[in-house]
DNA sequence: CTTATATATCGAAATGGATGGATATGGTCT
DNA sequence: AGACCATATCCATCCATTTCGATATATAAG
């Protein structure tokens, strides 16, 4: 499908030897992702841009105990209220936590579904890799 | 525990009327981040951060079918080499992804484990949030 | 209407990350 | 040895993000 290059087929032609062979691959591997449009990548990576980063964590670990406005989170993650807004609206339109006006307060909470999953999936992540790291250095074995 | 700042004190006195239980308020939302050290906020962020990268998941969504070498995953993103292997690293380094050397190719895989939930936890949450997007929120930045 | 407070937004500096061409490294083959 | 090739690294440019003080908006209360 779609525009396989040239350039892509003679170095897959290079790596494996027979030219059918290395389009045919090519089609497979460009179709791997054909399926993936940009726009939807775009999306989950926002999604985990905004999880990188440790205050938002902290924010997000904050609201697993239940809702919290504004001022509290600032209390919280000890920052600036300028930052804590800012980081707040970034967690807000990813989707990871609703808010609700009440009065003159901001009150946030988590969003239902898979952000808990996400932060314990990372925590494990995190940890499998430390015990890795610890004991395989740097050369994995062949 | 540890510093209790009084700005903070003073501002949820503010907020709750009596000073005691404001302290106290304080102290409970500051020890809910305190067993989070920086370090390990630090470290998990740079997972999400290595995730933030609609090239980067692409990359992830190829390994998903198997073991592929630089050249195929640079063939099947569509970038050029110096960049794929920019983004092999950072993958590498967040421990998402794990290295085999085999004569003069780097073959690449997923790492065991919670890679694959994750992805699939970012298109639920991905999903989700489209479709209660369009009810509430129009954030979307120009 | 004025004051006070909670939150959002602006603006500018500093930092960080992506990109891609050029070059270096290290393996393979003849 | 030399040629070749896959991959990593270097470097410079560009773009995005973080940060935080200053300011604006909004709501409540006197």
């Amino acid at each position: 499908m779609s525009s396989i290059s040239k350039e892509a087929v003679d170095r897959m032609t290079r790596l494996i030897g027979d030219r059918d062979k290395a389009e045919c691959k090519v089609n497979r591997l460009r179709s791997l992702t054909v399926d993936l449009d940009e726009e939807e990548l775009k999306a989950e990576s926002e999604i985990f841009q905004a999880m990188a980063d440790p205050c938002r964590l902290k924010i997000l670990s904050l609201l697993r105990d239940g809702e919290l406005c504004a001022c509290e989170i600032m209390i919280g993650v000890d920052r600036p209220q300028s930052s804590t807004s800012h980081h707040l609206s970034i967690l807000k339109s990813a989707g990871l936590i609703k808010e609700r006006k009440d009065g003159r307060w901001s009150k946030y909470r988590l969003s239902e579904g898979a952000v808990i999953e996400m932060l314990n999936l990372a925590q494990i992540m995190k940890d499998s890799k430390d015990e890795r790291g610890n004991s395989n250095d740097k050369i994995v074995k062949a």
